[in-house]
DNA sequence: CATATTTCAGCGTTACTGAAATGT
DNA sequence: CACATTTCAGTAGCGCTGAAATAT
């Protein structure tokens, strides 16, 4: 893309530049994680909240990190098999999956965590700290508006 | 998604939260659009960029918007056989298909681009004017660091 | 009974790759 | 020859739907 000949129009749009930015991002960090052969965004947002919240149902998993039932399913599925996560019956509910991150889930993590705060570090570089803090500020209560607001 | 619940160092990237925002804001759009039975995206930033740069070429509209040459074939022609583009060999370099917005093209961008401009302002209801004008120049900034940057 | 969870099969869009055919 | 453009075939990840089986 050259932003030089882009519309001007696209260029004014708040959606498109945050459409552009995070395709950067995302970007940025699928090629850190195809170097590592590690696996995608979306295992390394399990990890985290496994990592931070202790062992969690499949659907609060989901609902936590924004990502669908089904797909929450296929994804747990690929790292049990990697022994990444552990699935059990949950003793006090058995329609549920107590999902529990493992040794080597937590250090995998690690590994990935490292390659995603060096990809903000090169997303962000044109930005001061005031800016990058202004920046988070105001998508965080984009997010939080919108999430909180209209959806379940 | 529950951003109550949503993991913290996940709340605190930029990639993260940059992606949250622009689904969302994917997500009006294409509710609107969905709507009006009217293209999608893509179509709208296509007509757009001819509206504005007139007859172009398919790769150059392509490099203009950020879309793959593949996608761009298969976009244009779509909208070739609605009737919202015209497609002819460009005298000059007979490899190359100048393409044209038509009236029918033109009218369809209008209708799509109240729709784009109502879900901005859906998507930006929690920010205040001056807000809004520091979030899309550090958009601006961060966009055309890595797209003038890293890439051809 | 209504509701919640897990799972599976499948769809549509987006971003992308590789290669062939054509032309400069 | 190297290079650019269009086109086609195919891949992968993401977001999502609908429905079945199971349990509360």
């Amino acid at each position: 893309m050259d932003p030089r000949t882009a519309p001007k129009h696209l260029k004014s749009l708040a959606t498109w530049l945050l459409g552009q930015a995070s395709l950067q991002g995302h970007r940025l960090i699928a090629e850190r994680m195809a170097a590592l052969a590690a696996g995608h965004r979306s295992q390394y947002a399990l990890l985290t909240a496994l990592a931070e919240a202790g062992p969690t149902s499949q659907a609060d998993l989901g609902r936590r990190i924004g990502l669908d039932r089904s797909d929450v399913t296929a994804a747990i599925a690929e790292m049990a098999g990697r022994g990444l996560v552990d699935r059990t019956p949950d003793p006090a509910d058995r329609r549920r999956n107590l999902v529990r991150i493992t040794d080597v889930g937590a250090e995998q993590r690690a590994v990935m965590d490292a390659e995603v705060i060096a990809a903000q570090e090169e997303l962000l570089a044109p930005l001061s700290a005031a800016e990058r803090r202004q920046l988070l500020a105001m998508l965080t209560r984009l997010v939080e508006y919108h999430t909180g607001t209209s959806e379940g």
